[in-house]
DNA sequence: ACCTGAACACCGTTCAAGT
DNA sequence: ACCTGAACACCGTTCAAGT
């Protein structure tokens, strides 16, 4: 028993919503997927909203494990927010494919509230993360000014790699990271 | 004979699309909305591509008549950007909703070829106009660079907007864009 | 504990038929 | 020129029934 049905369901499920969003995500595609019916799907996650929070919340678990790996290898700054923005550049890599959290954004209205909890979860992983990293360099910023441009960093980033999806196009990813560095907006 | 039919489709689906996106519009609500059967919308739009690619169509066209009419009044660079921002800032006021080329761009694998054209010229549109506002400012800089930071504007207010959308709060668009003015990004 | 078939109200699309 | 009902293959969800 190597695989188990839930993890198959999470993991084809997070693969699919990444690709084609929360309303494209079909039960039935994905039951065929991995061998069983559709209405065996519900028996792991009882709704679409269920498993698309379960989703949600791994999402944001791995990306809080990752940021703390980044941070316990010490590395200048540069190095340090290129490896963050590698993140969100992979997404592209694998298929023109976005942060989970970016794309479930866009479908905001459509989303049971189970799942905006995790989205603005995410969210506060990533801010809260870029505050460490900028208070480490701005020791006498105000905390207020540090969250704004914290979040900031991360919504041009999310933005790169809207658009950059949009012209399926990895170099204009490239292209728009390289213009926030060289305004200083990651800084 | 004051609403056309085909005007009021257009009209709704549009609000439907900034607000759901393009996969949860559905031919049925729309036509229980402006009281006709779905099959009739099919008169008017053979299929959903049809309707989603003549309402990108015709968004690209209004951005387009709307940014001209911008540099008509010239104002300084500052209110100028400002005027720009609050085009993305009003989507979130109505309800908040997105940009229909941002909202289309993360639905981007599921668009049919010729909806994907009309969110490759809203991009085209909106980075050239922003090439000329930059190119006023820097006569010296090289195409290329204004080209990539026209890119990574447009990019970063599209990220705001979709971040601030993913919290329901407009305040949150103001403090990023606040913080890309802060940084230099605009200017 | 895990899976299934059948039913329900939805969906886009097609088409022959109406006016 | 514009609209319609009926059909088709889809969808998430429920539930009684199987093992």
């Amino acid at each position: 028993m190597t695989t188990d049905t839930r993890e198959s369901l999470m993991s084809a499920a997070r693969a699919a919503v990444q690709a084609h969003g929360y309303n494209a995500l079909s039960f039935r595609e994905l039951a065929k997927e991995i061998g069983i019916k559709s209405a065996s799907v519900h028996y792991h996650f009882p709704t679409k909203g269920d498993l698309a929070a379960a989703l949600a919340s791994r999402y944001a678990d791995d990306a809080s494990t990752f940021l703390e790996g980044l941070l316990a290898a010490p590395q200048d700054h540069r190095s340090l927010m290129s490896a963050y923005t590698a993140v969100f550049r992979a997404a592209l890599e694998d298929d023109n494919r976005m942060c989970l959290c970016g794309i479930l954004s866009a479908e905001y209205d459509d989303l049971p509230e189970q799942v905006r909890v995790e989205v603005d979860r995410f969210t506060a992983t990533n801010t809260r993360w870029l505050v460490r990293v900028l208070a480490a360099r701005h020791p006498k910023s105000a905390p207020k000014e540090l969250e704004g441009r914290a979040l900031a960093i991360f919504a041009s980033i999310e933005g790169a790699q809207l658009v950059a999806r949009g012209r399926r196009n990895i170099h204009s990813f490239d292209e728009i990271i390289q213009a926030y560095m060289a305004s200083g907006l990651f800084d």
